[in-house]
DNA sequence: GCCTGAGATTTGGTATACCATTTTTCCGCA
DNA sequence: TGCGGAAAAATGGTATACCAAATCTCAGGC
């Protein structure tokens, strides 16, 4: 999919391509990120490669050391820790200004993130869903009206994708996201604050549960 | 300062006085930012100036546009309000946490810090003043014990400096610094957040009353 | 005088090449 | 067999060169 020719650059396409990889596991967490192999194996030359793997390690999704490869990053029960209390602090304010709002444009492209959400999880499409419930983070932070704070938030989505691909349910999190949305449309900022809040700390413990199976 | 040979990259070095140049006022906001010229004027190839560049664009120090020159990036007041918003949603969680934690190395680069802006501020130095302010809240989110926080807050790193070049006054800064930390010392959480909170809605105002002057 | 648009110029995107540093390999020795 | 350590390989950092796209300039027409 998407190998049409975009008026894309090279660096950015390798960026999606590799963030791709990472957040769905393709690319195990510790394995080496080679500028030369990478360049080689996408036919194209190291200096996108090496753009976007900067990009990444802006993200937090590679590692990079002094003079040498990087890696692919990791991730802890403490990193899954951090990232909540992160995003604790800063969701509850992006879906309160979110709700005084109630941009037009900013609730349909939600609605559309929800609804493509809702169907692909109905039909255990985990791939679409997780995509959607990422998109519908995206549209809501957007959504908020203060585009640093959607900017901070979008540096975070690489490391929410990852989070999201750690557990397999993924109704809850639709129906979370469903009552987030209806909070917001109906402009009640207290309780889409509170939801985020709940939402937040059901993810911790989602998340927290399978990592601790296959200690 | 500071020519001597680090082993620092090129890339970071440039990223280090492009940085300093932007947020000191001597790149002037809008100007063009053309990778050539600054490859010229610091007699290295465009590769370095390349990635310092992508660099300050991801601290939004620099706009980037497609295929053209950067700019160096002209903030408005609402640029200020955004940021002082995403303030207020980390910076109280983190001094709660390093109120929590009392790390004795943490504190002591705090104090360090603490008393190097107390004493630029007492000799009206104010370029020294602002760089310490800046290193107290760098060593307080790194207090926190959050890595990603701290990592968070170091992207705003750029921006707050433009901040803090906006304002003369640097005395109320350093007071309320010290309070913080006496407050994070005692280990007083609750009384650190609220500081840490009107510290924010303080710097609000000093920031707002210059640029509103000057329109 | 002002718009238009085509050519010249500028500028970022990518490819290739070389160098310094780090990592790996593997031989000789205890 | 295990352990330095030096040579070899791998790898990121930087420089240079070329190309396509965007911008700028300026002559010509209204």
């Amino acid at each position: 999919m998407g190998d049409r020719t975009e008026d894309e650059t090279e660096s950015a396409r390798v960026a999606r391509v590799l963030r791709e990889q990472i957040v769905d596991g393709i690319r195990t967490p510790g394995s080496r990120l080679v500028e030369r192999d990478l360049a080689a194996e996408l036919g194209i030359s190291r200096v996108p490669v090496r753009e976007a793997l900067r990009a990444l390690a802006g993200e937090g999704l590679a590692v990079p050391r002094r003079n040498t490869w990087m890696t692919v990053r990791t991730f802890t029960d403490r990193d899954i820790d951090e990232l909540n209390e992160v995003r604790i602090a800063l969701e509850p304010l992006a879906v309160r200004r979110a709700a005084e709002r109630r941009d037009p444009d900013a609730l349909r492209r939600m609605k559309q993130c929800l609804d493509t959400q809702g169907r692909a999880t109905a039909r255990r499409d985990a791939t679409t869903a997780r995509r959607a419930a990422a998109d519908f983070h995206e549209a809501m932070t957007e959504a908020s009206g203060n585009s640093l704070l959607a900017e901070m938030s979008s540096s975070l989505a690489g490391r929410m994708r990852w989070l999201l691909g750690q557990y397999d349910d993924l109704e809850p999190v639709y129906d979370e996201h469903r009552e987030l949305y209806l909070a917001i449309e109906a402009g009640d900022a207290s309780a889409a604050a509170a939801l985020a809040r709940r939402h937040l700390r059901a993810a911790t413990t989602r998340a927290r549960k399978p990592t601790r199976l296959r200690t």
